[in-house]
DNA sequence: GTGTGACTCGAAGTCCGTA
DNA sequence: GTACGGACTTCGAGTCACA
């Protein structure tokens, strides 16, 4: 599996587990919405830099995004209702 | 502490924990010999892709190269408290 | 609220060299 | 074996209109 798509999935479950969407993700972490569903649908090999801007926002390690077959991880490390 | 100053230590405590050199890191890699220079001096934001390919090679997870040191982490979290 | 194609632009990444 | 420079080419970064 392409690391792209590991972070993709990682990406998208974060966001979830936080409650927010692409928009208002987009926007604290100052980067283009359209250029977060791209992220999310395994468009491009993001940069350290952007995976570190995510993270941040999203309250996880920016090593967190790119772990692989641990989905469930990602989840249980963020503990937030809905 | 820039994200991508945070890999450079990284890789370059991974390549010499397994007793690398550039040139030889390089080859397995498939990546430009001088390149592997360029990150290890944190001149740019390498993509995932290329952080997955030397985490392979180097036998660790990609994620493994992105750890900042558990200070830098708690210094991070508390600036951005929304 | 999200997906997508088309676009521009600059950084990522390669290849040549020298010290 | 590594750092560093110049001149490339490729692709990520960022924006837009529209579905």
């Amino acid at each position: 599996m392409e690391i792209r798509e590991v972070f993709a999935r990682n990406l998208r479950a974060a966001r979830q587990a936080k409650g927010l969407s692409q928009e208002e993700l987009a926007h604290r972490a100052d980067i283009d919405r359209t250029y977060i569903s791209s992220l999310e649908r395994s468009i491009y090999n993001a940069s350290i830099e952007v995976v570190d801007r995510l993270a941040t926002v999203l309250g996880v390690e920016a090593s967190e995004l790119l772990k692989r077959s641990q989905d469930e991880h990602v989840k249980s490390t963020i503990e937030l209702d809905e």
